[in-house]
DNA sequence: TGATAAACGGAACAATGTTCCGTATTTGGT
DNA sequence: ACCAAATACGGAACATTGTTCCGTTTATCA
């Protein structure tokens, strides 16, 4: 009933048998891993439409592994699309530290337009109708919205930005932006980033008010 | 070397032999049309993605025959999307004839919601990315926006609708309005003629001015 | 009516998602 | 270090499509 965090301990009850469970083999956990990644990559150069096989193929390991621990093609890409997510949300509070605050939120806003550019692919397939794929626009809101929030607030109270924006407002703003001008436009990504510039000066701006 | 077009009609020289080229047999034309009309329904039932077989089997011909037709599933999709397209856009001098000018342009408008409503599969299937459908906005536009140009002329003219209102723009907003009410929500369709029956009082109520 | 081009039906092929199971590897206890 | 059991692995086999091929049937027209 209760979710299971990654590693399940054995249960630890007097009667029971001398062990319950195991630990997940270290082999599975770097399967999982090198499929994800695997699809990431055969993804972006394929297409997320590319065949099953190929994707184990690059991973370097049979399709029945695959199909354990992704019983469905949809699961894989729901399962990239987190993995990305989470990786470019984690971001945030790395920058955070590393940056004084405007400059973070600069970075980090440049980062979500190549996770919206790379992501293009997935979009499409979001809406496709599949079911598996209902939650991702929650998962996506949920991270990205406290993580730009806070990236947001601190530039504020540092007078690096203006106060009146809203976290989802923008990511909405930015994703449209870079939605549209895709990576293999005429001068890949620069108007993009162009107009992201032009966003960020935005919000500066607003701080004098 | 040179590319044949479609039908390459028998050569009418005086020389020639008997005969160069025959009729299109009738079974033909009646299994093309066949073929279409049980795409429509499947594609309505099961959506675009149904099994070419189903379809085949619908119409009551071999697969092989519906092939020789549409080279392609996509080609069918575009051939059921153009003789839609054709149908609603051939109403539209219909209903001018037996109406007068505002009665055959709201009429016209409530079959408009029709399409897009039943439509609403296919226009997913366009933004797959298949080159095969590009040419269908264009289509889509060429036709519609004359018969719709002609209705709202005749009911301007007859005092019945205001002139400044475009009909790209109203096919446009139309569009938006009946592809997001769905047919299938808790009042189907009724609340997408509520609000075509706001717009169309919008374009009587402007007559004023 | 009969010769013939056109069209037909559906078996066969290819590509792909998914399942199954015999084999190999890891783990935990000793 | 070793062993037995649980776990995971690989890839053949199956199911479901899109598409092609070809022997058979049928409409056309002289």
């Amino acid at each position: 009933m209760a979710k299971e965090t990654t590693t399940e301990k054995k249960v630890a009850t007097a009667t029971n048998a001398p062990h319950a469970t195991r630990t997940t083999r270290a082999d599975a956990l770097r399967n999982e891993d090198a499929l994800l990644e695997a699809a990431k990559v055969v993804f972006a150069n394929v297409g997320v439409d590319a065949p099953v096989r190929e994707i184990a193929a690059q991973a370097g390991v049979g399709v029945g592994t695959l199909y354990r621990r992704f019983p469905t093609r949809s699961d894989l890409v729901v399962g990239v699309f987190k993995r990305e997510v989470d990786a470019c949300a984690a971001e945030a509070p790395i920058l955070a530290n590393a940056h004084p605050p405007g400059e973070a939120l600069s970075r980090w806003l440049k980062r979500y337009c190549q996770f919206i550019v790379t992501k293009k692919g997935l979009a499409s397939a979001l809406h496709s109708g599949d079911p598996a794929f209902d939650a991702l626009p929650a998962y996506f809101r949920s991270n990205f919205e406290p993580a730009l929030t806070d990236l947001l607030a601190a530039a504020a109270k540092a007078g690096e930005a203006r106060h009146d924006v809203d976290a989802y407002d923008l990511l909405r703003a930015i994703g449209n932006l870079a939605s549209t001008g895709g990576k293999d436009g005429p001068d890949g990504m620069e108007h993009t980033y162009r107009m992201l510039d032009l966003m960020i000066d935005g919000l500066r701006f607003g701080t004098s008010r």
